[in-house]
DNA sequence: CGCATATCAGAATGACTGAGATCT
DNA sequence: CAGATCTCAGTCTTTCTGATATGC
């Protein structure tokens, strides 16, 4: 990663240069932000998790398990929520199994299904982790809490637009 | 990809559960719907791109070129404004190349440095892409121009903060 | 010599496809 | 038997870490 602060804003010139030869930029400047920031936060998250051996993806996966009633649901409703493919699935969750974190059952009655259940040094990881990544602002930095809810606010209009959900 | 919609939102629902059982939800919320935006972004630009041969990394290069006074960059000033790690650039350049829409010039004075050119091909191809992603809006919908607007000046900021630039 | 530029080899991640086992 | 759930093997991409060659 290079990492020199440019002096100017790459995005807003592109879009200058996007405007006068190309033709409307909004959208354009719009998503090369997201993937911009995104890219920020990522990296400034997993550094953060990285002393806990977990990656923001694992650690999704650890606070989902940490708010299902009984501490534990089937993968395929895991891979619904953390919206993964189902083999990304099997791989996360052999990872933090590996790590004792979580544990597989078997489903009472659907013998299809596996049960994957947060372990006590799951919860105590899951905690930590989530104090390093609270520390660094979870790498979003540079807005007021009002301007981030509102951040939050567009974008959950582009995740209803395209169909993430139905309120 | 799990793509069911889900009767609520998700994303709201856990920064619900988050604020009850841990703490302050915001940053969480605002990371968690950067992360998920940026995912659908990706997907609906790079199935845009597919038919043409590019993934969206590669064709901001492209754009990036087209934008160069003389249709030609050095491969650091590339990493620079595309922020991307010195190999990466190796990689997409090798890609475009291979391809025929870029080309590999020496720098007439500095012998350290390859000058990456845009072709007539490259052109050609980038001109075809940008109708591609503009029909499909970029990934981007669900918002007003406005909207929009206000979307790229919060992600600015936080842009400006982490020190991505200086204006 | 110290630093910059680009490339290469190797490792890790994550995601996808296709196939198969097990079960409803 | 059709469809659901999970796993496995293999492939592809991207990105990062050194290490290296070359030139300033």
């Amino acid at each position: 990663m290079t990492s020199q602060p440019l002096p100017f804003d790459p995005i807003a010139r592109a879009a200058e240069l996007w405007e006068k030869r190309i033709g409307p930029s909004t959208a354009m400047a719009a998503v090369t932000s997201v993937m911009r920031v995104q890219q920020i936060i990522q990296s400034a998250v997993d550094a953060a998790l990285k002393p806990h051996g977990l990656t923001f993806a694992r650690f999704e996966a650890l606070v989902l398990l940490t708010f299902a009633r009984t501490g534990s649901l089937p993968m395929r409703v895991m891979g619904e929520r953390l919206q993964l493919h189902p083999t990304s699935v099997t791989n996360i969750v052999d990872r933090l199994e590996a790590d004792g974190l979580v544990r597989r059952n078997p489903h009472p009655t659907d013998r299809r299904t596996t049960l994957v259940e947060i372990t006590e040094a799951g919860h105590a990881r899951r905690e930590a982790a989530t104090e390093a990544v609270t520390a660094v602002e979870f790498g979003l930095r540079g807005l007021t809490d009002r301007q981030t809810e509102q951040l939050t606010d567009l974008l959950a209009k582009v995740r209803r637009a395209v169909g993430d959900f139905e309120d």
